[in-house]
DNA sequence: AATCTGTTCTACTTTATCTAGAACAATAGT
DNA sequence: ACTATTGTTCTAGATAAAGTAGAACAGATT
């Protein structure tokens, strides 16, 4: 699995990092039960500090994507049946890019291909 | 239109107040060709400071939806019958968002009635 | 025993965010 | 014409976020 990082993003480093995670994890290039790298490990790969990928993955941990085991390495944890935790603060980060899409000029139709074709988008390359 | 401000929140002012503004123009409480408050009264208004409102004002011209008209005031823009270049923004944004929710374990199906949720919340409360 | 792990601490630089005040030139209202 | 208001631009300062850097610790792995 690949990770390429855009040091002159607006998008923060460890931000970068873990939807890169989360995304290479919906693909299907990483399983649940797998574990990360070491912070150290991946951070000299990556050409960054490891503080900075240790802030990526206490990112993970906090939305619930990924087991932190100290001493001992990151795990990807088991989808749960539903997570409602997660729900509720997706909703609120929908919110305002789905208003901004309708006040862009895209229809409720229209919204609902472009989900879908990044969903295909995810699913499909590997 | 009332604009509520989270000073504590982790989203900063100036998105707050544009994602507000870009949200009642999506519930049609604010129409194109008309005109927002100027930034000095509506700064005063929030108890904030000029700089910070004019920030917001111009995310929202360079996301294409107000016109902002030296020395007279800001315009909410018509939405154009199909913005290519928000598009392919949104999408990149929507992107990482889709993967997250994926991971945490909701289907195809319950992602899209997520968007439908909120596109019906976000049309009927007025 | 030696190495590797995440954790924690201090320290520094750079950038982002927010506030503050002043000045300017063009517009709008009277 | 006069006046107030407009967005713009400038300097300035405070606080927080982001990233890097190095060191040390204690548990886990080999």
């Amino acid at each position: 699995m690949i990770i390429r990082i855009e040091p002159d993003s607006d998008i923060p480093i460890y931000e970068q990092i873990s939807n890169q995670i989360v995304e290479g994890i919906a693909r299907g290039l990483i399983q649940p039960g797998d574990s990360l790298p070491s912070v150290r490990a991946f951070a000299a790969d990556l050409g960054i500090n490891m503080h900075t990928v240790n802030k990526s993955y206490h990112l993970l941990e906090k939305k619930g994507i990924i087991t932190i085991v100290p001493k001992s390495g990151a795990i990807i944890s088991s989808p749960l049946d539903f997570n409602e935790i997660s729900f509720g603060r997706l909703k609120a980060v929908y919110k305002p890019l789905i208003a901004e899409s309708l006040v862009v000029g895209m229809s409720k139709e229209q919204i609902h291909e472009l989900i879908s074709s990044i969903i295909q988008d995810i699913k499909k390359r590997n």
